[in-house]
DNA sequence: TGTTAGCACTCTCCACTGTTGAGTGCTAAC
DNA sequence: GTTAGCACTCAACAGTGGAGAGTGCTAACA
């Protein structure tokens, strides 16, 4: 682009100094502070005469006339894109995190809601970590079980140790082979298949096979439906909301808790979830860049976890768009990488 | 008690006036509007003395000199215990709730949660609905299924339906009879036994019943042992949260974020829980009365739902100490019974 | 030509002030 | 026992002025 070249040297550091101030302070900026806190060999006047060409050109702005100067969207945007300095992960911070982590998840429901509390409370921001899109995994197995003369339970597995299960009550007589039958024409029908391209035969075609009657065959199809619905669901986490309440800009009560309903409801997850599969790298989305109205004041840095095709969530970490950008993108990109080597600690284990 | 007699029915009637009031304004109220307002037949000036007697005895404080009064905690009190109007659900109302309530609850933690969210949204306060404390229920059956020759899934059942599972993972060779005897022993063992009583056997002591080897063994019976874990464990739903940023007593961001954090927190579950399944009858606890420290300035209103001793929760709604009582005890009796009769009919189809 | 010291200017923030209005307590009259 | 009237109190609000932070501009300097 054209405008990346608009910028020297000099006004580059100056603009990276002042977002780094304001990411701390949160007030305008000033020339003065910038010429003693950073060793640019400028006095104020000059930095001043900067200041004024960066807000002519549109990365900074001031709030009024004799103030300092705050970022634009634009400013965070060539920041995050070319100034910001990758954070590096103190080792003691790494294994802070990795000790967090640690702690043997029994489920992998379990991984995403910790993995979710420990970016929020490390980095300080709210975080939302939806659990994975599961439609191109593979069905396992399907079992019908009997619980005592009137419940059957279905249970259907997929790749990774996924499982969901549904009661069945019926009144029917129900013999050990027809079970055995019936679970073996479910396995032939749906093992192997996508969970999006499995098709639960009809009650009728079965009735044969398995000498069951089809209103049986209904309830039981109808529950294996219903966890294959289930299994494709997608969870939300979230977590660490309230710190919002933490930062100046959410003075405005108002202003916060549109914000904390928005964060709470389900249109956010839609949104971003659509947009992270799509692109699969990190994001970076800075206040106007956002599509949704009370985000539109806030950055959301959102990466996409797992495997490609068959096994894909996204973390979301949002924050004002003030955010320590360098310390979230490294948080974020780790946690992303032990999530992805649990995942697939848990699916190869199945060989 | 001795001063449940020390206000006569003027002061009763004036007390009420001031709560009605200030539950809808949230302002100090003065003897003019009482006097205005409710049909007393009686001038601001009487009103004025009738206050400092009430003020004396504690059930209304002034905030300042030549402020209006405010009801005390010990003033409330008496409101929720002898002067509320139980407030009648209005048909439409009832009907609301009933139909958001009715489409077909599939698994009872969906019934817990949706019901957080009804109360939350028809009262306007934070609600709390804890999953029922499941110790006394009794184990039906456990299941241990093979899903392929690596491996097997543990399956719990206990009254009511529900159901939990974990996946076990091992390397010997398992044939269907081994299966079935294990199943049938494990069954022998802790069908029937209530979940707090269930001791999951050992496993060198099955090795020769079984035929399987103890390492395996081990494995199975640790996930049956995690199974009753997990069973035990009681969900929280929490729904309505951001309502509290609504009221002008939290226009104070330290205390909103406080309380908020303490709402997502488990310490008030604990405390609420244990106190709750105590008393089993309706509880209001008004600012002071209650124990955590940030609830001090709040009211809660909890009440239990479920059968004595098998399966019973809590459910909880939270607001400022001007919160509307009567609505909101009136709705959370009638969201228990809707829960009870789901939960009667659930347990009940089992016979 | 680029840099900087100096100065006048602007605007927020804060503390102070006086005014307004709501509400009280007390007293005297009904 | 009730109430009208009055003096008093205090929060809230708007206006005022000084302090401080920061700017833009100009002129002098390297």
């Amino acid at each position: 682009m054209a405008w990346e070249n608009e910028l020297n040297d000099r006004k580059k550091n100056i603009l990276k100094s002042i977002i780094d101030v304001y990411i701390q302070s949160a007030q305008p900026v000033g020339s003065r502070t910038i010429a003693r806190k950073h060793d640019l060999g400028l006095g104020s006047a000059t930095i001043r005469n900067e200041m004024a060409d960066l807000e002519e050109l549109g990365y900074i702005t001031q709030p009024h006339t004799s103030a300092g100067r705050v970022p634009s969207d634009k400013g965070y945007r060539f920041y995050v894109d070319h100034l910001m300095q990758a954070y590096q992960l103190a080792q003691e911070e790494i294994l802070q995190i990795r000790q967090a982590m640690e702690d043997r998840v029994e489920e992998l429901n379990q991984l995403f809601k910790k993995a979710c509390s420990i970016i929020s409370s490390f980095t300080g921001y709210p975080t939302i970590v939806m659990s994975p899109q599961l439609s191109g995994t593979l069905i396992k197995s399907v079992q019908v079980v009997a619980i005592d003369d009137k419940h059957l339970l279905v249970v259907l597995v997929v790749e990774g140790g996924i499982v969901r299960n549904k009661m069945v009550r019926h009144n029917e007589m129900v013999d050990e082979g027809s079970l055995v039958r019936l679970t073996n024409v479910l396995n032939t029908r749906l093992a192997g298949k996508k969970l999006c391209n499995a098709t639960v035969p009809l009650a009728a075609d079965l009735t044969i096979v398995t000498h069951l009657p089809e209103t049986l065959l209904t309830l039981v199809l109808d529950a294996v439906q219903e966890c294959i619905r289930r299994i494709e669901n997608i969870d939300v986490y979230l977590d660490g909301v309230t710190n919002l309440l933490n930062f100046p800009e959410f003075s405005d009560l108002l202003k916060a808790r549109e914000v904390l309903e928005l964060l709470h409801g389900q249109d956010v997850i839609n949104t971003l979830v659509k947009r992270a599969l799509n692109e699969r790298k990190l994001q970076v989305r800075i206040g106007s860049e956002n599509e949704i109205d009370p985000l539109k004041e806030l950055s959301v840095v959102t990466t996409v976890y797992g495997h490609e095709g068959r096994s894909t969530g996204a973390i979301s970490i949002i924050g004002p768009t003030r955010m320590t950008y360098g310390k979230v993108v490294s948080s974020i990109l780790y946690i992303k990488e032990l999530i992805d080597k649990e995942i697939m600690r848990i699916f190869d284990e199945e060989e």
